[in-house]
This record gives C-alpha cells, structure tokens and sequence, in this order.
DNA sequence: CGAATTATGTTCGTTTGTGTTCAAAACGAA
DNA sequence: TTCGTTTTGAACACAAACGAACATAATTCG
C-alpha cells in the first residue's frame, strides 16, 4: 500500500541518488524499522533499489519521463538542441532518434505546434507531449532497457510506413573519416532505415563523439543533409568535411 | 450522491492537500465512521485519494513512470493484477493492453522471468522492465495522452506481427448483455486485432465497469477465454455468463 | 398519514501501521 | 582471517483506524 511517506522518500531519494535510512528516519520522523519496511515495499515495486544501509536510485529505465538534472545542465547539448529545432519547419513530419542529444532537440520543440514527430525514444515521449500540441508518434520494437530506447526489426518495420520531411538522429561516434557508429546493431538498422526513409537527416553530436569509437557503422556523414555540433569539427579531414553534409555550429 | 457535506470535504482537503477523518468529524459534527464513508464516495469519485486516517489531494498529472501512486491503493485492482498475472506461464508470449487494472497485472509480473511482454500502455514499460528478466517489446502507434495508450492503425500493424499465447485486455464498460465497450474507436481496433491474433485472452476489469456505458463495440464476453474480476458479476444477464468465458473472481 | 428508503450513529471484531527488542548477517578495519 | 560495529529482518506488542452489521433518525413518496 502506497502512502504519501513513500512519495517523500521517492522525492528524496531522487533528489540525492542516495538516501541512508538513518537520514530518513529524522527526515520523516519514523523510527529506522518503519524505513525499512518502506524501503523494501519501494523496492518491490522497482521504484528504488535497496543497498546496506539505504537505498539508491533503480538502475536503467525507471527514470523515464524524469527531468535528469545532468542534461538540464548540459550547456552544448541544449545548445545543439535549439540550433536543430530551428531547422524543424511548422506543420512538418519529424523523427527523433535515440541519445540524450536528441532529447535536447525535444526539449527546445516543447512549444512549436502542429508537428507530427515520430520517436523510437522513450524519455523523449513524456517530452514531446508536454506541450499537448503536436501529433507524437512512437515506432514500435524491442526495449533497450540502458537508454530506453525502442530497437530491432519490429521498429524498423514501424518507421517504414512513413516517410519525414526530416529526421533528427544521434550517433555514438563520429571517426576522422566522416563514418558514424553506435555500438548495437539493432540501432544502427533502425538509423539506416530512417535515413533512408526522410527526405532529410540532421545528425545531432556534441564533439565529445568525436574522440569516441564503436563497432557498428550507420553511415557516412555524406548521408546526411546536415551535422549540426556544437564545436568546429577539427578532428575531421578537412576533405571530408568539404564533401559532406552542411555544418551547423550551434552558437553560444 | 452529492451532498453539501461533501463539497465542504472537498473545500478543507483542497485547502490544507490532506486532511484526517478525525478533524473532518469534529469539524462538520458527524461521527467518524460517516466522514468514512463519505471519503469512499468522493475516492470513487477520483475527487479525493484515500490514505489511512485521512485522505489527499488527488495526484496530479500521471508522469510516465512515477504514475504507481494512484492505483497501489486500489486493492480491487491489484488483487485481479495477481489472479490474473496466475494465469501467465513462465515462458509465454503476452500481450498487454491498456488502462490501470492492465498496469496491476504489469505489477504482479515483476518478480517473473522469461517472459515476452508487447504491450501499447507506456505506464506498463517501466513496470515490466523493473525486474529486468524479461523481453519488452512496444508496439508502435499514436500517442494518446490521456492515459498513455498508443493506439491507432499503426499500432494494429506493429502487434498483427506477433502471435500472442495469451492477450490481457481491458475495457470501458460491460453491459448486462456481455458485450465489451470503449470510448474511442482507434483503442477497439487495437483490441480488436489483440484478439484476433492471441491464442488466449484475458478481460480484467474491476465491477465499477459493470454499472458504466461506453459508445464503441470491442467484442462480446464469449470472444475472450477468461473474464477475471473482483466480485460475480450479478448485473450480467445468468444465460450471458453461463455461454461465455470461464470466470476468474480473484480471491481476496 | 404510513411505508419505504436513505442517512447517520453505535458497537465491535479485524486489520494496519508503528515501535521495540534481539539474534543473525553484513561490513570494515586491523 | 578475526574482531567490533553497524545494519538487518523477524517477532512481538500496542494503539489507531477500519469496515461490517445493526439500530435509529430523517427523508421521501404513495
């Protein structure tokens, strides 16, 4: 049974990460027994995650639709995420990929209207709707319990009943030679099927992917209409770059 | 039925967010045990949350996640989560459809293993993928954000690529004749399908479905294999009942 | 008016929430 | 490892809260 003590002690437990059952306790006034007892309830449910001597925030997905300080912070993503939305035309058909970059792009749409954006990434959903004022679609697919992703065959059968005006997408790594990667196959399947299914692709990467490497290849950035980054991509071949998509630095 | 008294309770909850039974007897000159059930009613009603000593605000906005609140409460519901979740053998192939009785049974999977789950309610994801031993699979659709269903034609395409050894669905209402009723089309078409291609399935809902009416068709009783419930559902004609799904009345 | 229905009060056994104690388990340092 | 400390969960106890059942008062309606 939920009571609102238990609310209190999500509250807390996401506001620090970490909650000792001693602090608790003063917090709420209850004996070290009675948090106990909540902590396993919490914990039942999947809500928290028990560990000596307290307790600790779920690993993975429960954070679902919660705001992550860390990304609010994060000055070049949401830099990247206001010059990307500026390129999303009104009463345009949109898709958004996976990645906390792509998740800044939601974030700076919030207030735009009449948009039918399609997601295969779940924390973007809870974004996307606030608004209350566009169309969000999601693609079908297997969960990806690590970034809540939507991934595998099923999602690329979804997507491809459509075909976006433009496509945002994200990458894990972006090597000299302008040839994007991600580390699960069953993802870059799904950027491959989008690229190919939009009429324009807007790759979203800070340039800390630049130092990065995966395994798997999604494409080359001459696949994509535009490379909208935060920073001057130095580590780039200056012929690559020249061959490639347009450049959108985001400005500070 | 409204009384004055009634709306007083609901001015003092909404002015202080939580209020005990004790204060409000003393406060509106009734006996304990009448300020109980007046908390009764205006929970049914939604307008209230019922706590022990006292009742709360309704919460508010249902964040995708952290929506557990209103429904652990409600023990009609999650008792049918547990007979019902009884009835999912390890190692099956399950659908599961929308609404906060489906979101009870998603509770009473937690602990299970190996099971894959496709599901169009994205309050059940995070549930479901709390244990993290078992597959998630999301059927795609349109965002509805009213209860966090997907829903629409898109959704009948992602889930007609699977079959189903067992499908939980729910429903709006139920009328005395057995047939099963939503308010919006593009939900019954899920269903619908849901049915259609699932070796077995399940109808949850609580007897508050019973005394509700709802403008579109799902199906008939006799179209499930199992109609699991909380009490015997009298309000059904006897004939009805005895031509249709075997009953399941979950224990209290 | 009287009968039937509804609302409220009263009683009482049961359930629930919390505190307390204590032995076992987990941890950390030597 | 071993020792000492901290944390834990089980068991028990108690008070508050609960709901069911019945009784009584208020009201509706024929």
């Amino acid at each position: 049974m939920m009571i609102p003590r238990h609310l209190k002690i999500l509250d807390l437990t996401r506001r620090d990460s970490k909650v000792r059952v001693e602090y608790l306790a003063k917090a709420l006034n209850v004996t070290l027994q009675t948090i106990r007892r909540d902590l396993v309830f919490l914990a039942e449910q999947g809500l928290i995650e028990r560990v000596h001597g307290g307790a600790t925030l779920p690993s993975g997905l429960r954070n679902i639709g919660y705001e992550q300080r860390s990304q609010l912070n994060d000055t070049a993503k949401s830099r990247i995420g206001d010059a990307c939305a500026s390129e999303v035309k009104n009463g345009s058909t949109v898709f958004l990929g996976i990645g906390t970059t792509c998740e800044s792009v939601a974030r700076a749409l919030i207030h735009r209207t009449g948009l039918m954006v399609m997601t295969n990434n779940l924390n973007a959903i809870p974004i996307l709707s606030a608004g209350g004022k566009n169309t969000v679609m999601v693609t079908g697919g297997r969960l990806r319990e690590s970034d809540a992703g939507l991934v595998g065959p099923a999602a690329v059968t979804s997507l491809r009943q459509f075909k976006f005006d433009l496509a945002i997408i994200g990458c894990s790594a972006l090597d000299e030679n302008g040839d994007l990667f991600d580390y699960d196959l069953d993802e870059v399947m799904v950027s491959q099927a989008v690229i190919e299914t939009s009429r324009k692709t807007v790759l979203v990467a800070d340039n800390a992917k630049f130092d990065r490497t995966a395994p798997a290849r999604i494409a080359s950035l001459s696949d994509v209409s535009l490379f909208c980054t935060d920073e001057p991509p130095h580590q780039l071949h200056p012929a690559t770059v020249g061959a490639g998509p347009n450049l959108l630095i985001a400005p500070k």
